[in-house]
DNA sequence: ATGTCCTCACACTGAGGA
């Protein structure tokens, strides 16, 4: 089962890159950011092209900002739209979307930006991260994906410069404590897993060919319950996305799951073709 | 380089957000 996150930075406007994507890599379920659309103007755009293409859809969306999305070809059940309980600014805003797909609970995110440590955006985004925790908790995190952008680098790595972000949100102690705490729940950062020491950026600035330069931070992630991350066959970022005309700023994120939850591939016994033969010489242990 | 892209409105240019 192949499941990917992407911020689009608006749909509308990565209508063929987006479709173009999908044909080419196939996902099973998908996490959508910053699709900038009603619910109904995304029905309007991609319904039918996604119907044909076998998806079904979850779209949570305030038209202008925000807007979250999932798609799946895997089963998309119990949809709750939204972090119950989380706060606004001032109103609550369509950052997250929740359902069970192919027998996990998938949660997209799009975590508040924070836009500067002093800006009250940056606490407002510190208590949005406590509520995904409590929710994350309150669930069963042995099943869960929380994929989406969280706006934070989890680490210096995921940064191209320490120096260049040391007055900036997404590298702030309670931004990665909040991150820390979501984790602590049983989640891992499934990338960081896979690459454990290459930056694996999936966000790059459109300005001054940043990403020419790899000048980008690793913002957007998969975290998955332990006997989720154990299913991982593949993970990485999928940079063929950034490139080209009319890119988002941010590159998907692709994990690649085994279809067997609980790595039961056969007897534990091996069949007599593979084990000592009746009747053949046995070999003696070295 | 505060250098780009996307959206919307006091709209065909500029401001806000990222």
């Amino acid at each position: 089962m192949r499941v990917a996150t992407w911020n689009v930075n608006s749909a509308k406007a990565r209508e063929p890159r987006l479709l173009g994507w999908l044909d080419e890599r196939a996902p099973d379920v998908v996490c959508l950011q910053e699709t900038k659309l009603s619910d109904e103007a995304f029905e309007e755009t991609f319904g039918p092209a996604l119907a044909e293409r076998g998806y079904e859809v979850a779209h949570h969306g305030e038209g202008r900002w925000n807007g979250v999305a999932l798609l799946s070809r895997v089963g998309l059940e119990e949809v709750v739209e939204g972090l119950p309980g989380a706060p606004g600014y001032p109103h609550q805003e369509a950052r997250a979307v929740t359902a069970t797909c192919g027998g996990l609970r998938v949660t997209s995110v799009y975590v508040p930006n924070g836009r500067t440590v002093d800006d009250p955006h940056y606490a407002y985004k510190l208590e949005w991260l406590g509520v995904l925790r409590d929710m994350v908790e309150a669930g069963d995190p042995s099943s869960t994906i929380v994929a989406g952008d969280f706006n934070i680098a989890p680490a210096d790595l995921d940064v191209y410069s320490v120096e260049a972000y040391a007055e900036s949100t997404h590298v702030t102690p309670p931004e990665r404590e909040a991150l820390a705490a979501i984790e602590k729940t049983g989640l891992h950062d499934v990338i960081r897993e896979r690459w454990v020491d290459v930056p694996a950026f999936t966000y790059w600035d459109y300005r001054g060919g940043a990403f020419h330069q790899d000048r980008g931070m690793r913002i957007d992630l998969v975290l998955a319950g332990t006997p989720v991350a154990e299913r991982r066959q593949a993970a990485w970022v999928d940079r063929q996305a950034r490139k080209g005309t009319g890119p988002s700023d941010h590159a998907p994120v692709i994990v690649d799951l085994d279809e067997a939850p609980d790595g039961d591939i056969g007897p534990v016994v091996p069949p007599p073709s593979l084990g000592a033969k009746k009747g053949a010489p046995r070999r003696k242990k070295a």
